[in-house]
DNA sequence: CGTGGCTAGTCGATCAATCAACCGAGAAAT
DNA sequence: ATTTCTCGGTTGATTGATCGACTAGCCACG
């Protein structure tokens, strides 16, 4: 459901190919949601039969033919309508949290190498963030199509920071 | 998977029914993970199956029969070897990011509600953990196994207040 | 001359999660 | 007297996600 949103929503910034609708989720959507090859594929066929995308089919010489989708007018009242819809509480599923409130079954040593090895994942995860912030910047905050796309990696960052800060925390009074 | 995990973990602690275990989620795992009854009573065939787990129905007089559920030496060290395997970066997802995302389909009043409907809703979250840590305080600091459930509720509150500063932040600079 | 990467997509299988309904009995509340 | 709550569990259907394999031509590198 949300997998068709999103797609929807970068269908509205332009036509695209499935193929570079993955590509924008590796790079740019990353930080909040991933996404399946097969499962985009299969979400924009569904989009296609619901009406809320066309497609066009673009000979290339050297290239395979691109499948270019295109958002209609119904796709994008639906995309409106869903940012319109109530918020709803949602509590993500953190597998490390999982590990984490079983890991007295491990002596305090295993403990303590579990939460490096996530500070380290965090650590990386975050340099990446970083990384991605520095090349949107500045020019960004006039706009707000700009603002709200790095928005939203700003608050993958604040969450890496808090993770950190909560880690350290851990590992300083870890009896 | 995890969920799987996650159940062996509980009966670890002490035999349960499904219904008990479901229970178990919606009290204290709840901030990190939640599940379905079905899939827990699913689950639970199975770890049964993989000789994980073993049943012991019991007769009550006023109730119906309890399933009750222990977790055998297997079981056990699946769990172990569970808590052993790496650590892998885990991005989850954010259906909110997800709108935000593309909020400036929407005019300025219609993001500042987006953004303010998301701060209840944190704030609520923020208050629910903060009444179970307040349950919890002080006894808990001395053992390990109790120190580390406190810790990933701290998790969930630290990441619920990141979440509000950065509401905050987006709030005042929205353009 | 071969290998690997990029472009662009398709198919099948499997699993996990979610929703909704259904069963049945006792106990407490109104 | 009847509804609602708690206990305890089961089944079916559907959707979404995930993994892996397969096709196929072009380009660049060594």
């Amino acid at each position: 459901m949300i997998l068709a949103r999103l797609i929807l929503g970068l269908l509205s910034l332009s036509p695209m190919t499935g193929y570079e609708l993955k590509k924008h989720f590796d790079s740019s959507i990353n930080h909040f949601w991933n996404a399946d090859k097969a499962q985009i594929y299969r979400t924009l066929t569904k989009l296609v039969q619901d009406g809320h995308a066309t497609v066009t089919v673009i000979r290339q010489s050297n290239y395979p033919d691109r499948q270019e989708h295109h958002i209609t007018e119904l796709g994008r009242e639906m995309l409106v309508q869903w940012l319109q819809t109530d918020v709803t509480a949602h509590i993500p599923r953190e597998p490390f949290m999982a590990r984490l409130f079983f890991a007295a079954e491990l002596d305090r040593t295993g403990v303590v190498d579990l939460v490096e090895a996530r500070r380290v994942a965090t650590q990386d995860l975050l340099d990446d963030y970083l990384s991605q912030r520095e090349d949107i910047d500045m020019r960004a905050a006039a706009d707000r199509r700009s603002f709200l796309m790095a928005a939203t990696l700003d608050n993958s960052i604040r969450h890496q920071e808090a993770e950190l800060q909560w880690l350290e925390a851990v590992a300083e009074h870890l009896p």
